[in-house]
DNA sequence: ATTAGCACTCGGAATGTGAGAGTGCCAGCA
DNA sequence: TGCTGGCACTCTCACATTCCGAGTGCTAAT
């Protein structure tokens, strides 16, 4: 069933004001903003029967219209225009982004600072979880008690881990080990690393300390870490200045719901192929998000993953803008982290790499 | 000038229950919960000579008291009793914190979370900055186009990152040019890292394609990361349950001036020996948390590094409940990371051991 | 010094009122 | 048939008013 052409233009002027002003809308506002030549009467006429289709509701009797779920969907779909970035939007965007990338992880979260203060929602980014597997080992002796564990992964991660022992050990016996690890764990899954697979290492490297079982659990730790994935919120306290999340309560329920990474990870359901998402209100599966919504952009975060980076908001959410603004950051994410183009340069070269962590030995 | 015990006893009540109730508490109720021997009026007369005093507040005239700042400062060095955990409590803390500290980092925020759900308070984990210098240089060549700059620091962190490079280099140059930092650049602050020092060994390594500065770089980066410390927060919302940050404004300001770690680091003040330490509102050094207060333990980190594990909540905070718990938190940290024994066994190496991290290739 | 009694104050809840915005409908008009 | 102006009706919000009770401060008595 099609609705007509007026009856569009008016449902988007009510979405469009609403949003604006958090405001009901009445007829009159209508008849004033958006000049179609009739009457308030009129689009009095039109609003209701708009309203018995669904896309509107009203609060009470007396008062003007907001759009129903079911209306913010029509609008997203079909009326929204999609929304230019200023100049000034694409510079900062554009320098945020290139101005310090050191860190995979740092970068996310800077990313999603970024979309947090230019759409003014709190912002969450999601790595894509994928499996992987071990594509070399270094073990680099220190001293007599202390080697570290250097483990490139099949994405190209690394991971690395300082290790104390309480005995002595020769470097030959850790050069053997890695040689043993590179032959025998590599680009295998981490389910095919086996108790069996662990003691026949052991055995061939006349191993004793159990050092083996030292490598071969950090092996595991950080495969599994790699599989999990990464999620990060910021700007949560953002949700408080919009008037729908007034009430503490229901603040904190979002709030709340939002800090768990668990719950992130499931947000985004199954994927699509659609650069920019929208859910609204009640399409969100988990309950304490049925009245937010939530529009994400997917990027190319290289090595074949996917992210995503996304706010939420009220449903009163200037859905336009803010897709514009993820489309670009994601954009830009996929530009500076995305595979296909050779390295051009140095800085390039500097911005991909990396990575890091820390490890805290006994003394 | 000195109190009497019967004001201590009233003030003691006051705090205690209105600790409790949030409510303005009045002559009447202190007599009845608090036994000293006399009758409503008298305490209404010791009332008044506190609020005198400055120890306590009315909202109005016709309300009970409250404490004021001073009351609460009081109370904590004086009144205070310092309150013992149930065995449950303690159990739990021993159980979360014995259960998966793989990464430091992950580490600090779980505590935190932990501190959070038992204070029901946002927690704070600050680990302190400290200068490192980097201690020894490892280059694992992985192909022609690609190594992995492994960087061991003086407090026993490693950072790693992996380099792709658009052009091609041999084994040899990779050896020679780990072998000149190891020479040159280790045991040395950051700022001895010169344009000089750098351009030096860029010639005596006969290196033309800018490896040397790759690698200079990335090591100005990772001094100055392990230098800045780190800080998280977890359950910022929790704070919208407290009646006093209903006002959406009111916990909006203390939420973000949270969210910014740089504000984080400063927080603390200039260190004090004190295990537990307690700012009270206005004691605070940022304007934005002049009508909260924090509750901060500092706990051993290990490697001769202190951090700082803490909550942030109303002036009205249960100081006695809160203070304890930090503490056992704190000190079951102290167990975990401090320095001092010599690790046990297997499984105290792993936790000890460890962190990691990624890196993002381009192919 | 302590207490009981009492007048007084003040904030908050409850209630009442009015204004305004917006609707729905109807009758007239193109 | 579709649009418009007019009008009565409804409902909420803001504001004013009232009322109640909790709690104080004071005073006089013990």
């Amino acid at each position: 069933m099609d609705i007509s052409p007026r009856k569009k233009k008016i449902l988007a002027a009510v979405v469009d004001e609403y949003i604006r002003t958090a405001e009901p809308v009445g007829s009159k506002t209508i008849a004033a903003i958006a000049d179609l030549g009739c009457s308030s009467a009129t689009i009095r006429n039109e609003l209701s029967e708009l309203t018995a289709l669904g896309y509107l509701e009203q609060p009470h009797t007396s008062a003007g219209r907001i759009p129903s779920p079911h209306g913010y969907r029509f609008y997203v779909n079909e009326l929204m225009e999609r929304q230019k970035l200023s100049i000034e939007e694409t510079e900062t965007i554009n320098q945020r982004l290139n101005q310090k990338m050191e860190q995979l992880d740092r970068l996310m979260s800077d990313a999603g600072r970024l979309a947090g203060q230019l759409t003014g929602y709190p912002a969450l980014t999601l790595s894509a979880p994928r499996a992987a597997t071990a594509k070399r080992f270094d073990l680099l002796y220190i001293d007599a008690n202390t080697f570290i564990i250097v483990l490139l992964l099949g994405n190209n991660t690394v991971k690395n881990k300082l290790v104390h022992l309480p005995f002595s050990v020769e470097q030959g016996q850790i050069q053997k080990l890695a040689a043993l690890f590179n032959a025998g764990f590599t680009n295998i899954p981490e389910e095919e690393i086996t108790p069996v697979l662990i003691s026949a290492t052991e055995r061939a490297a006349r191993d004793t300390m159990g050092l083996t079982s030292i490598i071969a659990a950090y092996t595991i730790e950080a495969l599994s870490q790699s599989r999990e994935g990464a999620a990060f919120v910021t700007g949560e306290s953002s949700l408080l200045r919009q008037p729908e999340f007034r009430d503490p309560d229901k603040a904190h329920r979002v709030i709340s719901y939002l800090s768990d990474s668990q719950h992130l990870m499931g947000l985004p359901g199954k994927a699509t192929d659609d650069s920019v998402r929208v859910i609204i209100g009640p399409e969100n599966v988990a309950e304490e998000l049925r009245d937010s919504s939530v529009v994400m952009a997917s990027y190319d975060a290289g090595a074949g993953q996917r992210g995503l980076i996304g706010v939420v908001g009220p449903l009163r959410m200037d859905y336009s803008a803010v897709a514009a603004k993820l489309q670009y950051i994601a954009d830009g994410l996929s530009r500076l982290l995305g595979a296909g183009e050779a390295p051009a340069g140095f800085g390039k070269m500097i911005l991909k790499g990396d990575i890091s962590d820390d490890e805290h030995g006994t003394d």
